[in-house]
DNA sequence: GCGACAG
DNA sequence: ATCTTGTCGC
């Protein structure tokens, strides 16, 4: 009862956020990509950040830090659970990414402002998208390596999903903030290299692993 | 009212 | 996300 009503204030919050909202290309040259993403163990929170070269996706810098976890799961809330902690590690990166890869949704969300788009404001960063799965939208279901499919919300196209590994399901991109829908798909794509997920985030996922296991 | 539901 | 080793398929 009392998370249900604090959920309407939240649902407040990420509303006044969406405000600040950049759907469009704002970012000069893309040098180096960063990748997050959170782990859980014993009450705390993982979080790690990647710094990637864009070009040969080599690795320049990663942060991790742990936090006391003080929000739960709740879908399309999921911002007030990993925010802080990535936005943590991200504040101790000596070298800022021109653009930020975020293991949830961007737009493809019920109120256009997932955990991407949310971290994007909050640090004034572009940022993007990437889920391993669907949260609203449709889409059909692409099949072959390579293939790519709009998600459609609302009569709107919010963001990709694409057949990134054959044997493996699609990844879901989306726009979070600075970046345009066009631009959230050739960023990532640039960044696949053979596996499921981009490197940023396949190697984000492993740290905060580590971290956790340590 | 009955499902669906990022990590 | 997490609990968990080896194993099957790509």
């Amino acid at each position: 009862m009392a998370l249900k009503e604090k959920l309407g204030k939240l649902e407040f919050i990420q509303k006044g956020l969406k405000k600040d909202l950049v759907l469009e290309d704002d970012f000069s040259q893309i040098r180096m990509v960063g990748g997050a993403d959170v782990s859980y163990a014993g009450g705390l929170a993982y979080s790690a950040v990647v710094v990637l070269d864009y070009g040969d996706m080599q690795l320049i810098e990663e942060e991790t830090s742990k936090s006391k976890i003080t929000f739960p799961y709740v879908p399309s809330f999921l911002s007030f659970r990993e925010a802080p902690p990535i936005t943590k590690s991200v504040s101790r990166l000596k070298r800022k990414p021109n653009v930020l890869l975020v293991d949830g949704h961007g737009i493809a969300h019920p109120r256009g402002i997932g955990i991407a788009s949310h971290v994007g404001v909050l640090l004034d960063i572009p940022t993007i998208g990437v889920a391993k799965n669907i949260l609203v939208g449709d889409y059909t279901a692409p099949e072959v390596v390579g293939e790519v499919s709009e998600i459609i919300y609302n009569k709107r196209q919010v963001g990709f999903a694409v057949k990134t590994r054959k044997g493996s399901k699609p990844i879901f991109i989306s726009p979070g903030h600075k970046v345009s829908l066009e631009s959230s798909f050739l960023i990532v794509k640039n960044c696949l290299r053979g596996h499921r997920l981009p490197e940023p985030l396949r190697l984000a996922h492993t740290l905060s692993n580590q971290a956790k296991n340590c």
